[in-house]
DNA sequence: CATTCTATAATTAGGAG
DNA sequence: TCTCCTAATTATAGAAT
């Protein structure tokens, strides 16, 4: 009938843990979203279930916003520079390094390891034409391709970025005159690759603008 | 000297709404923190600041755990099957389409707009060969464009089973004629485009189990 | 501005149905 | 298992420094 000082160790007992596993999830959330709300920040929560697979996750998972805008920010997260910050103090480092010791830490780095692969082989699987069925794709679906490719190339310009300072091996290093949207439009040769020629097929680059608008929330309307 | 009831909508006053967001980031990190260690799950949270760029944005961030972890996690959000789940009720949903107003909606959108033009600018960019920086990239970076290209394989995966209990009409709308992969691979020449030579460069295929080390944690030690 | 303080609002543990 | 109820704990808005 009252709480007791809660005492912030995990809790043996399996229905009381599952009870403040759910109710402590939806505060959670619910926090997440006054925050967004009240300051106008893009606020993301995720809440894995205990070791699960992945498919039988999905049901006990808790997430804010919806999932398609969390993986959006998911990716968002991946193509941040992320090297910069790495030394600062950063909000939140401090309980893990308090909480989370090293057992935990082994573990899901394993955990990690293996799917990286079994995701890992699925881009191959992808790459190498054993997925015939793109064709039929909509507008936006391929507007959500060119999306995602988004962060192919941030990613791929941090990297580059981050070894700006170490020296290049390669001669041909010099920063690229920044082409504009005119040089792109003028080379439409085929140097790109099964993506572009999709994504080509149903954008036109003169019609670059309307990619923003449908591809972070699909679902929202 | 006392909280008066807590209206649920955007703080107008900046230092006020500063302030708040600071601390109510902080208590939602430390919500996450304790919900994981009470409940042995695994949860993640993070809160972009408001519109600013990328690089400026890190040092306003908040994420819980570190950075590197909710990278990790990511990584597992989008490798999740997303599909089920969609119409389910989704915990957090609730929260969005009562709170977030049209107001937000369309500035989130205007913003997002904007965003979405200047990464596909880059993205035709690298795409079209204007980078030919890519050569020197590490075997880390080499790994972290094919996770990168995951998300884009799982997204179209997601789009294409979205459209299962669909009918497909042909050219009813702007349904593009858009080559299969079938078409792709007939087409040697054409098969792997620019991320797939990248790849290939840096990588045999074979040796794929190696990949999954790497991906999540690039910098973590 | 950033911190600290404190009274009050909000969250939630535990019991009962 | 879920919901409702109540009270103790926790978070935090506003003031003061």
């Amino acid at each position: 009938m009252a709480p007791k000082k809660v005492t912030m160790e995990y809790i043996a007992d399996a229905p009381t843990r599952k009870l403040a596993c759910k109710n402590r999830a939806t505060g959670l959330l619910k926090k997440a979203d006054e925050l967004s709300v009240l300051c106008s920040v893009e606020a993301c929560a995720v809440i894995f279930p205990q070791g699960e697979g992945e498919a039988a996750a999905a049901s006990r998972m808790h997430v804010y916003p919806s999932l398609q805008e969390a993986r959006a920010m998911a990716d968002r997260l991946q193509s941040m520079p992320g090297v910069e910050q790495r030394r600062k103090k950063m909000d939140g480092e401090g309980y893990v390094r308090e909480r989370i010791g090293k057992v935990k830490e082994q573990l899901s780095k394993a955990e990690r390891d293996n799917r990286g692969r079994e995701t890992m082989l699925r881009i191959h699987e992808a790459m190498l034409g054993h997925r015939p069925d793109l064709a039929g794709l909509t507008v936006e679906q391929l507007v959500g391709m060119g999306w995602t490719t988004e962060n192919l190339i941030q990613k791929i310009e941090d990297c580059i970025a981050d070894r700006g300072g170490e020296e290049q091996q390669a001669g041909a290093k010099a920063d690229p005159p920044l082409p504009t949207v005119a040089d792109v439009v003028e080379a439409p040769r085929l140097q790109a690759g099964w993506v572009m020629e999709v994504v080509n097929a149903g954008l036109d680059l003169d019609t670059v603008p309307c990619v923003g608008t449908a591809v972070p929330t699909p679902g929202a309307a």
